[in-house]
DNA sequence: GACGTAATGTTATACAATAACATTATTGCG
DNA sequence: CGCAATAATGTTATTGTATAACATTACGTC
């Protein structure tokens, strides 16, 4: 049992830093970025932050986004942890506010398999990114 | 009237080198692979490509790949010029030989827009990129 | 304690993209 | 034609992103 409320892998030294600097930021982070925010904590090369990410994504903790070349923490509706981890996410990305909405629709999932089905594609991860302005940007 | 059956928007010499070579090449290349190729025609410096290849995406002839960070000439079944240009397409990506294939699914597009304006999120472009393996290659 | 495995630290390098500025074509118009 | 506006090009330097290679340290387990 852990004090600590966050669904919790046992993360090593470094990729509890970096989680803990994915977490407390709104914005996707680079993992340059996330290194100059990890300078204090010891960290120097950008290897030491890459090779935390690369954990963290498979944890199902983090994101990449491809289209921004950063990370995100997992904000899934229902929990990192609950099922999505090796389900196909959707992400949509603010250009103004760099916010991040991540969603899952199962339907949505069964059309594109259906595609790759019927063309004999074996799928083994998938990327959906939306980019434009969110709720709150696109009134002004 | 152009001799040339390809559908050629008046390419500059630069354009129409770098579409050249994507339209050779069976795989997407690196904007540096591409370079590579075009030493002997007089282009140095990367530039020269990146400029080549934004004006190639924005006429629709080209398609980025940003899981890649690669470029692949348009091969929508339709052509290039039928419509697409503006719409969404997915990309399905061979792991083992590189084959793109490219496609769009109008239903699975008015899903995603559903999802999106049911959040209140304006798309300006939509990224859909599926990694795996293709038919020539999962059976093996 | 010896071994296999995973994580870490460090340096150097490869790969991707853009900034800044000078030059040359091209086009449209008086 | 002469000239201005615009678009394309060439060149150098720099920034940003990611990995290779190798040495070291922690850790579980027998
Ligand atoms: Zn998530
Ligand atoms: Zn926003
Ligand atoms: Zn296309
Ligand atoms: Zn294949």
């Amino acid at each position: 049992m852990k004090a600590d409320t966050r669904a919790n892998h046992d993360l090593t030294r470094n990729q509890a830093l970096v989680f803990g600097v994915l977490e407390g930021s709104e914005a996707p982070l680079s993992a340059y970025s996330i290194l100059d925010q990890l300078r204090e904590d010891g960290l120097r090369a950008p290897l030491q932050v890459y090779r935390a990410l690369e954990k963290l994504v498979d944890f199902g903790l983090v994101h990449r986004l491809e289209s921004l070349n950063a990370f995100v923490a997992c904000n899934h509706p229902s929990g990192p942890e609950a099922g999505e981890s090796h389900g196909t996410v959707a992400f949509a990305i603010c250009e103004k506010c760099d916010n991040v909405a991540e969603f899952a629709d199962p339907d949505f999932v069964e059309r594109l398999r259906g595609w790759a089905k019927a063309e004999g594609f074996e799928p083994h991860s998938t990327i959906i990114e939306l980019r434009g302005l969110c709720e709150g940007c696109c009134v002004a």
